[in-house]
DNA sequence: CACTAACTGTGACATATATCACCATATTTT
DNA sequence: AAAATATGGTGATATATGTCACAGTTAGTG
């Protein structure tokens, strides 16, 4: 087992013998782009641990508004689906699949089990909690201090930099539902930012040019 | 040791060998009202446990603008300074004493080794990370989703609840400051809610009628 | 190719909140 | 008691954002 080293490159501090675990007891699911991991309200009974892809986080409220909150990579875990999944509770929250995604699904007994037998786990665990953490503050301070003219700075550049990519594929009305907006509001200040010269704005898309 | 039970009534499920040594090893600070616990940019080296008293814990930009995110009370401890001491970094976080405060000051190296020895204390970790994640996400709909007047409701209604009290005592600009807006927008929706017969404003503090 | 749906641009206007100016009271200090 | 300070009330106005209406433009589909 333990064959083609993907899943030790992924996880490059967790024992060898965790990682034999993971690939004996994990199932794993495949999503594709588009898909959602969680809906909003849906119970967890699974972690899950990124193998492929991307994925956004969202935090939903009752009338089906949504905003953005932070990105998950392959190598991570889902902070919320660890939190909601021991407190057998529903949370509001939404995960997408923004590119073919693939994960790993801890069955909840293991994740706590695991815990006390594996020292990687556990420190892996405890740093999901604080880099998601502070991915949450972060997410307070644009939404409390920030207007949405650096909001949108701050969401193009994150987005560009996630994707490693200059060009973000993404419209008008995408931005505006995950700042929390409407697309009008999203439309101008992008027209605003082009007549800077910082960024160009073509249809689908948006062409960084400088935004340091 | 151990003989006045009172920090056994705080911590319930902690084992008597744990409660021995936090008394043992835990340096007890006292607060006055009003001061501060954590300052925006401070180095922090310990993790409070709350033992008598009342916090309040806000995120500060910059710019000193400042916002209410949540409440400690005996008994639970502070998510921040735990992530904060372990990753040795700074945290623009503020907590201030609202009533005279005692805690327990736990060296960082504790924390991390009590996790291995005891269940309980790794436990009482975990489940301060997670109510202190449902309270961000909180915070997070409110600003995101809510009206200054919805909030003002919610500031209310929390407040009173666990200052156990009908009659909050508090300042309009110290309301405006904490829901990151300006006191005389403060002023006039609390005049409104008066109107409704919701509540009675008097100077320095606030009456609650009925605001369910 | 025509048709439809999705996406974008833009003016006009509505609304919530922020800011300013100033006054009125209440409380504390001298 | 007088003065200084903290607190609260209110109108006028500024600004950012939200909403509506509608038109133009592109991409996809039959």
């Amino acid at each position: 087992m333990i064959n083609d080293h993907e899943i030790k490159n992924l996880f490059p501090l967790f024992e060898r013998k965790l990682l034999e675990e993971i690939e004996s007891n994990a199932e794993i699911i495949e999503y594709e782009e588009g898909e959602d991991l969680i809906k909003s309200g849906q119970n967890i009974k699974s972690t899950m641990l990124i193998k492929k892809g991307l994925v956004k986080i969202y935090r939903e409220d009752e009338d089906g508004n949504e905003i953005f909150m932070y990105h998950l990579e392959p190598g991570q875990a889902c902070a919320l689906s660890i939190l909601c999944a021991v407190q057998h509770k529903t949370s509001e929250i939404k995960a997408t699949a923004v590119k073919p995604t693939e994960v790993y699904a801890i069955p909840v007994h293991l994740v706590e089990q695991w815990m006390k037998e594996y020292k990687s786990w556990y420190q892996f665990i405890l740093s999901t909690y604080r880099s998601r953490f502070e991915e949450l503050l972060n997410t307070i301070d644009a939404i409390a201090f920030k207007n949405m003219d650096e909001r949108l700075v701050m969401y193009l550049k994150k987005h560009s930099e996630i994707s490693n990519n200059k060009t973000i594929t993404v419209t008008h009305a995408q931005i505006a539902a995950e700042l929390t907006t409407s697309r009008e509001v999203v439309s101008r200040l992008l027209k605003k930012l082009a007549e800077r010269g910082l960024i160009k704005v073509n249809r689908q898309n948006i062409e960084i040019i400088n935004l340091d």
